[in-house]
DNA sequence: AGTGATTCTTTATGCCGTAAAGTATCGACC
DNA sequence: GGTCGATACTTTACGGCATAAAGAATCACT
């Protein structure tokens, strides 16, 4: 489920982002979590099990049931918002400039590139309503502090920080979503693509006269680091062959004018 | 929910996939409903409600219990599979190179963006281990052809179709989620844009200073388009501008060598 | 007429998010 | 110090989901 961020009460959920709840004691109970604490236990969860997981896990590990954290926090969807912005927390808010933007750039890209690693889940979190919590704008404003020194205007510049943003999480999830199928069905990369390309070749044999563009894509690999599963060591190669090119397209909108 | 595509028995896929079923009739009642007409509906309902569809949904349209589905699809995995290819059966499968690859690519990519814009679920579907269907298939095998004859080697066209590809989902995503959180909230996108940064300039009032590359990034607006939200106009012109910054890196790269 | 395969429905299982109601625990006030 | 109301948390329950299992209806064949 992609959870479209940013519904419900527009004043809790904010304040619940900013952690501007005015802690005000009264009577009752004390309480025994916190927002940070079901965050984090949220977090958890979805690292291990993605972005599937469920209020009941979340609670069970804590100690609680599920409805314990709606002590807490509205509703999932809120929670999601939570966990997407607080994960961001462990992101780089500034990098250095004396190797010019390019190489920043470059590793603002290699940062988001792991952080998403780390946190699949993130990607299925809607971008298009932003979350408007601190610490992605603080990854936002990280990325435009390289960029705008640049001096490129402001209309350009949205472009480009729209592109690097999108690229740095298509590419993204091109591995973590390999990953995560392969931990679904348990199968490794390399045997759930043998099991399909094989059944497909047998069905469609002249597959690559069909298609011959996309055979000639194939040529001229670059030697497999056999580290990596065969997939995840493609999306590292288009990552940088396609940032390398992102970037000198934006190299050429800096020198021109 | 982000549907991981491909799991399942692989035969049975592709041969649904490939339409290579052999369509012997023994006996028993004649068949009421095809894969075709499921796919249709299922698509339909897509269109419509998202990605959260359910064989409900799909079922009730033909005149059919949710059960009666599983006659002719395996479950709703594969049956999204089945969506998702035969969704894009609607792509041209080649283009006029008359006015050279970057005209070429513009027009593909702005297909599918428009595409995408038709069928937002689709960009639900996880992009990391392909369907393997053939209208997939033929639509990357257009922008191939695209780029072949630019001359440029396998290695690097591998990193760039990926990257076109990765930025015209990306920036998709963007307008496909901002329409579908209005639709589902009932508000329409300034509203929400409205309630959320009144809250949140009301909690946060120096706000600019706080993430002051933010806030020049937002100068230098275009003109907005009035026939269009907020959001999306938003979009459009990220797309174009980014689009451009990118075919620049690849002008780069096929001039170069 | 009977048999077996096939389509489709009915019923049921086990998940999910969360509403509603109940219980236990505390601070504040009389 | 006893009561009252607020708070933390649990229990139960509801409707929705995908789909497993079993049954009913329909046809081709002998």
């Amino acid at each position: 489920m992609v959870v479209y961020a940013g519904q419900g009460d527009p004043r809790r959920s904010i304040e619940l982002l900013w952690r501007a709840s005015v802690a005000e004691k009264r009577s009752g109970p004390k309480p025994g979590l916190s927002v940070d604490a079901i965050v984090d236990a949220a977090i958890a969860v979805a690292d291990e099990h993605g972005m599937a997981f469920s209020m009941r896990a979340v609670g069970e590990r804590l100690g609680r049931t599920a409805m314990a954290l709606y002590t807490y926090v509205p509703g999932k969807n809120e929670l999601v918002d939570l966990m997407y912005d607080r994960s961001m927390a462990e992101l780089p808010t500034s990098y250095e400039l004396d190797d010019g933007w390019r190489a920043a750039v470059t590793r603002w890209a290699t940062d988001m590139w792991e952080f998403y690693g780390r946190h699949p889940w993130v990607l299925q979190v809607s971008q298009a309503r932003p979350v408007l919590g601190p610490h992605e704008f603080a990854v936002i404003e990280a990325l435009a502090a390289i960029l705008v020194p640049t001096g490129l205007p402001g209309r350009e510049l949205r472009g480009i920080v729209g592109a690097v943003n999108y690229f740095v999480r298509g590419a993204a999830q091109t591995v973590a979503e390999a990953r995560a199928a392969g931990g679904a069905t348990g199968e490794a990369d390399e045997e759930w693509w043998y099991a399909r390309s094989a059944v497909l070749l047998e069905i469609e044999p002249d597959l690559a006269k069909k298609f011959p563009m996309l055979h000639l894509l194939e040529n001229d690999r670059e030697p497999i680091d056999p580290e990596l599963p065969y997939l995840e060591n493609d999306a590292v190669e288009n990552f940088r062959g396609g940032l390398k090119v992102l970037l000198d397209g934006v190299e050429g909108a800096v020198a021109k004018p």
